[in-house]
DNA sequence: TGGCGAACTCTTTTT
DNA sequence: GAGTTCGCCA
């Protein structure tokens, strides 16, 4: 395998031409046919778009609100660029966050100039070019080009690895945590070095950073790089090697950057090496909108945008605020709610259409999720009638745990449905274990890839066998497949190891003899075949087994896309969703997150309760931050709509297997009258202390405060009621032991913040909460003293005190207990 | 060494 | 509740 990345169809047509000499043909003839007075992709452009397009020269910052025609401005600011001749498609660069962006981009530009775009290597994500650049300079970061890229798999069993090797106990400090530290350690830009005192003391004992500094000497000689080294690697070289940096400065002519708000520390870092220069002009566009920041907990800063003119002095700012996608009632509650955020930089979307028969925003309430999910399923297929798409509709939940219940429902309607960004392709089981395969074979010093696959499928080297193999390549400081080979050749393992070790390497030196004779995909399948992978789950008799021989089909037809088994892997590594087939009409099924940039002409946003929406982790971690950045989030769900907006909320929902009862989000408060319609499609909330197995009784315990047709205005947030609720209620819980005391209640917040003392006793807690849906309602209790109530667990009882739900009970049998009021019921 | 049951964690969001 | 990991036993 050479390691020249032009054999990679990815990094297939370079950047030249130089200006010097314009020489490749396809750009210059497509520049040419565009030159002149005429510019048709100005058109229908309003004039705040048409500036921001127009002022190519000098930096400039466009703030962009939902549904302004965002993406519409970069490409045709692209196009633009070309056509009149400002830069050659090899000088501009584009950088996006999702691949998807990147995609679609190039398309879009692509139809605006031609062929052209064919010449633009330099769109794509931050991490696709960082790669390139990486590439291109691998020498200078201590890397050979071959470099492999890990996945967060690999990574996790590396760390793993190396936290054994410390002698820690990779239980009490588990690897998985400590790949999210190194990882936002990364994204803020800081080498082992650079760590904080505090943080590098957070993890093992004070180990943090010799572990992380471990971690990165590990990947070196491995050779091999993870996410957040794309940028940083790149970043060093920038400014070890002035020279280097230079040489981009003279190519890049024009800097686009798409989704600037969610830039973390160091793809700012990056940016600000290639935009700011010495001297001329910095001609770097960045397009953003800090309302739409959803990424903070992934090292996202909006303080990028929000201080773009100071980083660039003389900027000009653009607005666009007119929006072209929702109807009014939509975006007035959009805007409604956002406006309970501080510290954004403000924009004011407005919309011409307006319409009175426009739907307002409907709320709905269901008494569990399983009803949520009927209820949407309802709509529809009510709307299906009327003859509306399903690929107009699309569900977006806040955490993907709340997918499952949809697709149940739309299995049993026969509905078609299509999951975005929800399990991936690529980090399936059985690709993950071809994908090394593959690896190996055309990278033969992967480690990584090779331990995962040695006993896949069972050839009898188990750890025993492992452990001898990495004990001759530390020995020998050679990789563990030629550390296999040397083995096979010696006495040292016993023969039935030694014969399937033998047969393994063998066939791993067959396979990487025919790289280069037969095509990429008959190799694919015979290292399938031969290696017995594909045998191993034609035997397994599990139900998913035939599902899994299909996604390895599915890998091998995918492979015919590219040029070469590097190319492939390349791609695979950097793009970890496959494309979908879009020609059928379905439904969307999505995170939020994952809904950026997209619209709907209706769009469902089910499960807005407090602890889930805004959820309990994002208050405990990131507090008023965090909650704002929840709101932020509840503005993307909401302007993703065009006309019809379906908000829903349960009453009881099941979260950790465990029924719990949930009060309606903060956010429905924070939402305009004007613009809002309560449903009255029945619904079951309220019901407090209802068993959860028998739904749609009337609620004993009055009424919601939706059964009054108006939001009360009660701005006294259950939320925070809760969470106070939470906090003190922690200490008077007694956790259950083995033998059957249990706690009456659990909460959203403690199930997993068990911090100090609560580490150890979180084992025995086995709580009814299948019997009965908890109650946290911030009305007075029902009850009153004297009261001959039943409760699950301790029988029947008299309410001897009462403090707000909480009730104090003198139970016949057990005795006196403090419960809550929702797991009682009256006699 | 591998298979089976018990025990334990997990659920935010992703390049 | 579910998926995964761990530990014991054959």
């Amino acid at each position: 395998m050479s390691g020249n990345p032009d054999d990679l169809p990815f990094f297939g047509d370079d950047d030249m031409p130089s200006p010097a000499q314009p020489g490749g043909g396809i750009a210059a003839r497509a520049m040419a046919a565009r030159r002149g007075p005429s510019t048709p992709y100005l058109e229908g452009l309003n004039p705040e778009q048409r500036l921001a397009v127009e002022t190519t020269e000098g930096p400039v910052l466009v703030l962009a609100g939902a549904g302004t025609g965002k993406t519409r401005v970069l490409t045709t600011r692209i196009a633009h660029i070309l056509a009149t001749g400002r830069a050659y498609p090899s000088q501009i660069l584009a950088v996006t966050f999702t691949n998807k962006a990147a995609r679609e981009m190039k398309m879009r530009v692509g139809v605006l100039v031609g062929e052209a775009v064919e010449g633009m290597p330099w769109l794509g994500t931050f991490h696709s070019i960082g790669v390139k650049l990486l590439r291109r300079h691998s020498e200078l970061a201590g890397l050979k080009s071959s470099f492999t890229i890990l996945d967060t798999d690999d990574q996790i069993r590396l760390l793993k690895q190396l936290i054994q090797a410390e002698g820690l106990d990779d239980k009490r400090w588990p690897a998985r945590q400590f790949a999210q530290m190194i990882d936002g350690w990364k994204n803020k830009g800081l080498a082992p070095g650079d760590i904080p005192e505090g943080d590098a003391r957070a993890f093992a004992n004070g180990k943090g950073r010799q572990l992380y500094a471990a971690y990165q000497a590990r990947l070196k000689t491995l050779n091999a790089v993870d996410f957040g080294d794309l940028l940083l690697h790149p970043i060093r070289v920038f400014r070890e090697y002035p020279d280097v940096l230079r040489e981009y400065h003279a190519k890049f002519k024009y800097i686009l950057v798409d989704e600037y708000q969610d830039t973390n520390t160091a793809q700012y870092m990056w940016l600000r090496l290639l935009a700011q220069r010495q001297a001329g002009s910095v001609n770097v566009c960045c397009v953003g909108d800090d309302d739409q920041s959803i990424y903070g907990w992934r090292g996202a800063e909006v303080d990028n945008i929000l201080r773009f003119e100071k980083d660039f002095p003389g900027a000009t700012v653009i607005r666009l605020e007119r929006n072209y996608r929702s109807t009014a009632h939509i975006l007035g509650a959009a805007s409604h709610l956002i406006a309970h955020n501080e510290g954004r930089l403000g924009k004011t979307l407005f919309t011409e259409q307006s319409d009175p028969d426009d739907p307002k925003v409907k709320v709905h309430a269901a008494w569990d999720s399983e009803e949520e999910a009927r209820g949407v399923g309802e709509e529809i297929e009510a709307l299906q009638t009327k003859g509306h798409a399903l690929n107009d509709m699309a569900i977006l939940v806040r955490a993907s745990f709340q997918m499952r219940e949809f697709e149940d429902r739309f299995v049993t309607l026969g509905l078609n449905y299509r999951v975005i960004g929800g399990p991936r392709f690529y980090e399936r089981q059985e690709i993950r274990d071809a994908m090394a395969y593959f690896r190996v074979v055309a990278q033969p010093a992967d480690d990584l890839a090779f331990e995962r696959i040695v006993n896949v499928p069972k050839r009898g080297l188990g750890e025993a066998a492992v452990r001898q193999i990495h004990d001759v390549a530390r020995m020998r400081g050679v990789p563990l497949l030629q550390a296999a080979r040397d083995l096979v050749g010696t006495e040292e393992m016993k023969p039935k190891p030694r014969a399937a070790l033998r047969t393994l390497a063998e066939s791993f030196e067959r396979w990487q003899s025919q790289i280069d004779r037969v095509s990429h995909t008959e190799l694919a399948e015979q290292i399938l075949e031969e290696s017995g992978y594909t045998d191993m789950w034609k035997n397994d008799r599990s139900a998913e087994a035939p599902g899994r021989l299909e996604n390895l089909k599915e890998l091998i037809r995918s492979m015919e896309e590219y040029e070469s088994l590097r190319g492939f892997l390349e791609h695979v590594a950097l793009v970890m969703d496959a494309e979908r087939d879009e020609g059928l009409d379905a439904v969307s099924l999505m995170t939020l997150h994952s809904a950026k940039g997209l619209e709907f002409d209706t769009v469902f946003l089910p499960g807005w309760e407090e602890g889930l929406f805004p959820h309990q982790r994002a208050l405990d971690e990131g507090g008023r931050t965090g909650l704002e950045e929840e709101r932020r989030l509840a503005y993307v769900g909401l302007t993703r709509a065009k006309r019809n907006l379906h908000l829903w909320f349960t009453s009881n929902r099941r979260i950790h297997g465990l029924w719990q009862s949930t009060l309606p989000s903060r956010f429905l408060d924070e939402l305009p009258e004007a613009h809002v319609d309560v449903a009255e499609d029945g619904g079951g909330y309220g019901g407090y202390g209802r068993s959860a197995g028998q739904p749609g009784r009337p609620n004993p315990y009055g009424r919601s405060r939706f059964d009054d047709t108006s939001f009360s205005n009660s701005y006294a947030t259950p939320g925070w009621q809760r969470a106070q609720r939470n906090r003190t209620d922690a200490t008077d819980r007694n956790w259950g032991t083995r033998s059957g005391h249990q706690a009456e209640r659990i909460g959203y917040g403690e199930t997993d913040s068990g911090y100090g003392a609560g580490r150890g006793s979180v084992k025995g807690r086995t709580i009814e909460g299948e019997l009965v849906a908890k109650s946290v309602s911030d009305s007075p209790s029902a009850f009153k003293i004297g009261d001959r109530v039943f409760h699950m667990k301790f029988g029947n009882g008299n309410v001897a005190a009462i403090e707000g739900n909480k009730l104090t009970i003198n139970f016949d049998k057990a005795g006196q207990k403090r419960v809550l009021d929702g797991f009682v019921k009256a006699l």
